[in-house]
DNA sequence: AGTCCACAGGAAGGGCAGGCGA
DNA sequence: TCGCCTGCCCTTCCTGTGGACT
């Protein structure tokens, strides 16, 4: 008879039991909420930067800094479409191109720049093919055709410095004298302050004319966010305070990152769901940071070229080796030549796989720092970013992605 | 103070593929 | 189809470098 009932009482749960989530895309970043908290000052500053451009002046060029997750993004789309609908509404003739730097074939080449500016502005370019002094010619005759203010907010510039340099970044700054018409406004955001030192010193001074910085959030602010947008995420009774206080808490540990704090939501959620929980609780916010440390390396990973693959799994294969502690560019040269030999194939030079090294650095996926060993020579450093377990799971993955002999 | 190591990393250029325009 | 232009990946050649050793 007790069996009985325990039975039917779990169909009767599972009949009656919400989910977890009530709509997801709430915790993703591309979710613009309709009411942004606690950066109010910063949407004032940047509205009345820009609004003089309702009356068809130029507004100045603005660059925003500040740590990554601190609303730079988000507000900066948020005042551009207000901006647009007031410009509408007004008839006044404004067109605004929000540029992110750091998606693949959009700034890796001032062409690929070019070409992706031109194309939301309405003008066909391959992204592959013409003289660069052509493009220019097509994209400048574009913004006359336009006419009145064009706003281009350039998400991640230093990215785009370090690719292409600042010569684009100069032309830009230099168009109003040259176009009759039309006036050009630029927009720089950045998580790298120190970026501007490497530029030209009319590009800084020029992009610089108006500078906001945006501060980090601190836990009570992560924790007004979370509460915000678990309403809308969650159905009621599926996750508590204390979850919340976690996730903020921790995001809050690392420089007040609200995208951090939501996708720890989001992935604890995730798990709870997957684990049949009744309601998301604090053990699925540890699990959730893991997984989110493992996923970034394992994306990273995916869209590796096969080179790339095989000098990590020789790194993999050497701090295993070492007891996880530390190797060095020349043994992982050695390691990596040897695995290209058994594999039948032809290894590249030293100086390509340093370059891969400092690829493999900057994706966050190893850790290498230059270091000298003074009499025997300089040398990189090179560590694991992360657990050991992710890096086995990682070695798997090249050795059955790439079919090799180990 | 000078030497020397083991690279780091800049510069130049080759080879290939994709795409355009005549 | 062909010449031209670009991006991308790579090699070759080279200079620079921090600090232990002599």
């Amino acid at each position: 008879m007790i069996v009985q009932k325990t039975i039917h009482d779990i169909f009767k749960d599972a009949i009656n039991s919400k989910p977890i989530f009530k709509d997801k895309s709430v915790l993703t970043i591309n979710f613009t909420p309709q009411n942004i908290m606690h950066r109010d000052s910063f949407i004032y500053t940047l509205s009345k930067i820009l609004a003089v451009s309702l009356k068809g002046d130029k507004p100045s060029n603005v660059f925003i800094y500040g740590p990554t997750g601190t609303g730079k993004t988000l507000v900066t789309t948020f005042v551009l479409k207000e901006l647009k609908k007031a410009a509408d509404d007004n008839g006044s003739n404004l067109t605004y191109v929000y540029v992110n730097s750091n998606l693949k074939r959009v700034a890796d080449t001032e062409y690929r720049l070019l070409s992706y500016i031109a194309n939301e502005l309405g003008e066909s370019i391959p992204f592959t093919g013409l003289p660069t002094d052509v493009v220019y010619d097509r994209f400048f005759k574009k913004l006359k055709e336009i006419g009145g203010v064009v706003i281009l907010a350039i998400d991640e510039i230093d990215i785009l410095v370090e690719k292409i340099g600042d010569r684009f970044l100069y032309t830009l700054t230099r168009i109003n004298q040259e176009l009759e018409g039309v006036v050009v406004s630029l927009i720089g955001i950045s998580n790298n302050l120190s970026f501007t030192e490497h530029l030209d010193a009319r590009v800084k001074s020029s992009l610089s004319e108006e500078e906001i910085w945006f501060t980090p959030y601190n836990a009570l602010q992560l924790r007004d966010i979370l509460n915000e947008r678990a309403k809308l995420a969650f159905n009621e009774g599926k996750i508590n305070e204390a979850v919340i206080n976690k996730c903020a808490a921790l995001a809050a540990q690392e420089h007040g990152d609200a995208r951090k704090a939501l996708d720890l939501l989001r992935v604890a959620g995730e798990i709870a769901e997957r684990l049949n929980a009744e309601k998301v609780l604090e053990e699925h916010v540890d699990m959730a940071e893991k997984k989110i440390d493992y996923d970034r390396i394992f994306e990273a990973v995916k869209t590796l070229p096969k080179h790339s693959n095989f000098v990590l799994y020789a790194i993999i294969e050497l701090l295993k080796e070492n007891d996880n502690s530390k190797v060095l560019t020349g043994d992982v040269y050695n390691t990596y030549s040897d695995i290209c030999k058994r594999n039948k194939i032809k290894p590249l030079t030293q100086r390509r796989v340093s370059d891969i090294i400092s690829e493999l650095d900057v994706l966050g996926i190893i850790n290498a720092k230059v270091i000298s060993h003074g009499r025997y020579g300089r040398t990189r450093e090179i560590t694991f970013s992360n657990s050991l377990d992710t890096y086995l799971k990682i070695k798997d993955f090249i050795k059955k992605e790439w079919l090799f002999n180990d």
